[in-house]
DNA sequence: GCGGTGTAGACAACCTGGTTGTCTAACCCT
DNA sequence: AGGGTTAGACAACCAGGTTGTCTACACCGC
C-alpha cells in the first residue's frame, strides 16, 4: 500500500490479517456466485453455521454469535427473504419462534465449506500444511476466546 | 462458539483470522483511551498512516486505502473534526485541498504504532519470535498485494 | 391461582464505514 | 477556445451493528 511502506513492525501484523481474512471471503464469495449463490454474504455463512442443524430461537442465535437478539433478527430476516432459512413457531414457548435452515440454506452451507476447505487447501499447498496448521494453531491461542462482534462502540469490522 | 464446534477445517481459518484482527484492535483501542484518545477510531490509524507526512488530497486518499473518494472524504471530515488533521488549499492546484496530520494527529499515530509494537511483542513473547515473523511472512504471501477495501458490494468488514 | 420477574421478539432511531449517482469547478491538452 | 478528465461536494442508500422502549408469554414462589 502506498504510504505505508514505511511500516514500524507492529502496524503490519493487523494489515496482514485482515487482508487475509478478505482475501478469503471475496474469493468465496466469487466462487459462490459462480454456483448459483449470487446474494449470499459473509455474515449468511456464518449466522446459517450457528444455527445448526436443529433450529434455534433468534435470541440464542445472537447469545451464539456475539451480537444482540436486534442485529441477529435482521439477518434473520435477510436470511429469510433469500430463501436460506424458515421460521415456525417454536415447541413448547408462545413467544419464540423457531428459526430452521431450508435445504438451500443446507445448500449455501455445504458449498461454502467445501469452498473455505478448497482454499485452505491451495494455501497449504503453497506454505505446506504444516505451517498451515501452526497458523491455524497460533491464531487460536493468540486471539482466542473472542467473539466475532467486539460489543460497545467498536466498528463494523 | 456454541453451535460451531463441529467446524470443517475450513470454516476455522476466516474466523480466527478475523478473531485474531480484532484482539488487536479492540487492544489498540482500549490503550488508546487511556492515553487521552478516546475517539480515535480503527478506520484514522490506517487513514492517518495513509495520509503521510506530506499530506495528500482526498482523492488520493481514497485510492491509497482503496475505497472512494466519497467514502475517503467521510473519514477526513471525521478526523478533521476530532483535530487529527487539518486541511488547506493544495498548491498548484484550485480544485484540490491539501489534508494534513496535525501534532495531534502525529501523536495519534506514534501512540498508535507504539501499541501495535508492544502487542506484537506480547504475541512474539507467547508464540516465539520466529513464529510470529512467519505468520507475517505467511500471511503476506497469502493474502498479498490486497487492498484494504474490496471494493464492490462487500461488506463493512 | 395469582403476582412478580425474566425473557422473546418487534419497532424505532441511530451509528459507522462504505457504496452509487449527480453536479460544479478547475485543470490540461490540442 | 473547447473538450475530456479530475477534485470535491451533496444526496440517497446499504449492511451490519448499536440502544432503548414496548408487548406478550413463561416461569417461579407464595
Amino acid at each position: 500500500m502506498p504510504g505505508m511502506d514505511d511500516q514500524r513492525p507492529g502496524f503490519a501484523l493487523p494489515l496482514l490479517l485482515l487482508a487475509a481474512f478478505h482475501a478469503l471471503v471475496d474469493e468465496l464469495h466469487e466462487r459462490l456466485v459462480a454456483v448459483g449463490h449470487p446474494d449470499a454474504r459473509p455474515a449468511h455463512g456464518f449466522a446459517l453455521q450457528a444455527i445448526g442443524p436443529v433450529g434455534v430461537t433468534t435470541s440464542e442465535l445472537g447469545r451464539r454469535l456475539g451480537v444482540t437478539k436486534q442485529a441477529a433478527a435482521k439477518t434473520v430476516a435477510a436470511l429469510e427473504r433469500l430463501g436460506y432459512v424458515a421460521t415456525g413457531p417454536a415447541p413448547a414457548d408462545g413467544r419464540a419462534h423457531l428459526v430452521r435452515r431450508t435445504a438451500r440454506g443446507e445448500e449455501l452451507l455445504a458449498l461454502s465449506a467445501e469452498i473455505f476447505a478448497a482454499l485452505r487447501a491451495e494455501w497449504a499447498a503453497r506454505l505446506g500444511e504444516r505451517r498451515m496448521a501452526q497458523i491455524e494453531d497460533d491464531l487460536d491461542r493468540i486471539g482466542g476466546g473472542r467473539r466475532l462482534s467486539s460489543g460497545g462502540q467498536m466498528p463494523a469490522w
